[in-house]
DNA sequence: TTAATAACCTAGTAAATTACTAGGAAATGT
DNA sequence: ACATTTCCTAGTAATTTACTAGGTTATTAA
């Protein structure tokens, strides 16, 4: 159960991006300093980026890349959907076709919970984590959120 | 965003193991067969299953593995985290100790949403997820857990 | 008590993925 | 013209994944 260094860069230079609030492009050479990344693997990430929509390059000096939509309309999803592939399940591996019903039954919770899980990236954008709502974030437990409906439902 | 192949077989054989009510061990071989796993991969998985408790093995003919404890009392968590790292964001990595304040807000949120994943999953046993309920997660189209909380807490 | 069965254990390894590096071409502002 | 910065392609070392191979020990049934 993992997430990428790819996407934890690209999200990380995501919220870099959307502090800016002015139309003022950063430049990868600087978030390359900050991050300590590769201005080459910056580069990768950001191409996906680009192609993705979610940000656009301005060539030449003082260029760089400013977010192409507002904060509010870029998520996590979005950040890790196009940088990463987004894992789906429901379909069969080449070479072990699905045949018994305790894999399909594991199938139908992979699916599930990778729905939950896009669902919950989704809900997050650039500006609702940005600033100092982490602080914010800390104090919700968790446990609001706790996933009891399928045992309630089964029992 | 993704589950191992290792943690889907584990769970996979954990549910056959389930279904069977009586306290019949079965043999790995039976599980390689109609599950497609070659059964030094399946010992393996199950050195680690038990290890952690989760399973007991008997040696000889007619013997097998059995669940270590009732149906309700193991979660998918309990599997996953048996057979693979439950990744901790909490830590910095060696080579890019963590200085600035984007990649910290991220931080958080992976923590966060670790979490989230993790809670999701205990509250899913092998009883709650056993037989015909996968149809009644179906029917469970998801947004009924949508994470809104964060947004709405921030605006 | 012997033979079959099946867990248990350790080591190695091929394939895939990840996380990069290298080096250049094209565009843009001063 | 020149510096800057995106844009593009290819390669590669390290790590992880997903196994295979080959043996030892315990247990049961004949």
């Amino acid at each position: 159960m993992r997430i990428s260094s790819k996407s934890r860069h690209a999200i990380s230079s995501m919220l870099e991006l959307g502090t800016r609030n002015d139309k003022q492009a950063i430049a990868l050479n600087e978030l390359a300093e900050t991050h300590n990344i590769s201005i080459s693997y910056l580069e990768q990430i950001f191409a996906d980026l680009r192609t993705k929509g979610l940000v656009e390059g301005r060539r030449g000096p003082g260029g760089g890349y400013v977010l192409a939509r507002d904060r509010s309309e870029i998520s996590i999803a979005d950040i890790i959907c196009a940088v990463d592939e987004w894992v789906d399940y429901s379909f069969n591996s080449p070479r072990a076709p699905t045949v018994n019903q305790q894999a399909q039954t594991a199938l139908g919770l992979w699916n599930k919970l990778s729905q939950q899980i896009y669902q919950f990236l989704s809900s997050i954008t650039l500006d609702s984590v940005g600033r100092d709502n982490l602080a914010l974030l800390d104090e919700l437990a968790g446990d609001e959120l706790e996933a009891t409906y399928l045992v309630d439902q089964a029992a």
